[in-house]
DNA sequence: CAGAATTGACAATCTGTATTGTCAGATAAC
DNA sequence: GTTATCTGACAATACAGATTGTCAATTCTG
């Protein structure tokens, strides 16, 4: 029945303001207060260990506002994880196109955002890298499509649905590539960052340019 | 008080028989059981899907014994993983060995022998692929030692721990290829084996191969 | 200011599973 | 056959955290 009354008013007129905000944009930052808490609690304590007890404390905000924009942990979850891969995504792409046509300005460009952000932000690469594994298959899912994501950055696709058998292989390539870059991301910031950026960013491309290399040979063979 | 009747007994005389076993070995037994009833249970559902009620169920036991042998849940977990893995790393440092003092071989044997066992055994596949990720320090701690060691079999490490700078990035190296070796392993078993084991192994013996080329031409830049 | 919407604090409930405890029946030793 | 030991089934307890519900205080609208 409110519900009912808030669709009347959100058709009919703007919603009553609070703070200067209407309904709306309340929920909005409210989701986005609970989405930056998850990401410091999950940095502190892990997914396991956080409750949405504490994300809501950590938001200022009570746990009925958690079921408002959430409908459960696991949701958050992903919310938060595809708010820092957002951001982290966009930025590389935009790196590797400012780098230019080369593949391994490209590459190098790509890696060293990445690797600097996660040096800037170790919270958010918690999230990304260690939280994210093994809570559901639909957590999978998610993670496996922004790995996919990632690795299209790092080594654009080259064309591939004709032989499937060569997709295939391209595609393992892929996934050991990025497979490798995370790892070595994953010991990186768990030792602290022992090592300067270019120096992880040369290490981590060099196993990018096995898959950029083995793909060509690969591709060539077939040609002739 | 039963355990000092017991630990008096035994250092006295055999203990009890029952179906012809000492209380030790139906010990060592029931522990067995409750291990592969895991490995089991944990391929049906998952690690985190399965209820000691479950696991004891499949190892026809009651509870009781569950807390008998391991005196929680992760510690079955470590000990299922060490379990599959221990006659992983055995076979594989076997067939290594086997394959004779070439590095290339020894690795593709050692790779296929690997990637064999993944396809004969998909549940022990998962336990150690995927199972043993995110649970608690403890666990994780587990999972980088195997890692280690299994990084170990495939590239056997160059001496090092005089200059750690060159030490650390030869450790990067490996964590590298060990992630893009299990990347790739995860996604083969997950689809359900599309590749032949040869096409897999050569996939994954690329990203070795950085591995021990890098290593090397470091090392002799150092050398210079 | 009056009244309604909104918020914050917190209590109450619900759920699922680990862990411990009880006890009758089965098994082996003598 | 008698007794001590061991086993299997299952009940009792413990516990933690998610989810829902209540209500008074606050903030806005007119």
């Amino acid at each position: 029945m409110a519900r009912v009354n808030t669709l009347f008013m959100a058709s009919s007129r703007k919603a009553r303001l609070y703070g200067g905000m209407d309904a709306e944009e309340r929920r909005a930052e409210r989701r986005l207060k609970l989405i930056n808490a998850a990401i410091e609690v999950y940095g502190e304590v892990g997914y396991r260990g956080a409750t949405v007890k504490a994300i809501c404390e950590a938001a200022e905000l009570t746990e009925r506002y958690f079921y408002e924009s959430f409908s459960n942990s696991e949701a958050l979850l992903i919310a938060a994880y595809n708010h820092v891969v957002g951001h982290l995504h966009e930025e590389m792409t935009a790196a590797a196109a400012a780098a230019g046509g080369d593949a391994e300005m490209r590459l190098r460009a790509a890696l060293t955002l990445y690797f600097t952000r996660l040096k800037e932000h170790p919270k958010p690469a918690r999230v990304f890298l260690l939280e994210i594994s093994g809570i559901s298959p639909a957590v999978d899912a998610v993670k496996l499509d922004a790995l996919r994501v990632f690795s299209d950055i790092l080594v654009p696709p080259t064309l591939d649905p004709k032989h499937s058998d060569k997709a295939a292989a391209a595609t393992l390539l892929s996934i050991g590539m990025v497979g490798a870059v995370i790892s070595i991301a994953l010991r990186w910031v768990s030792k602290q960052y022992p090592q300067a950026v270019e120096d992880v960013v040369a290490i981590a491309a060099s196993f990018c340019r096995v898959a950029l290399t083995e793909a060509d040979r690969r591709r060539d063979l077939h040609l002739l």
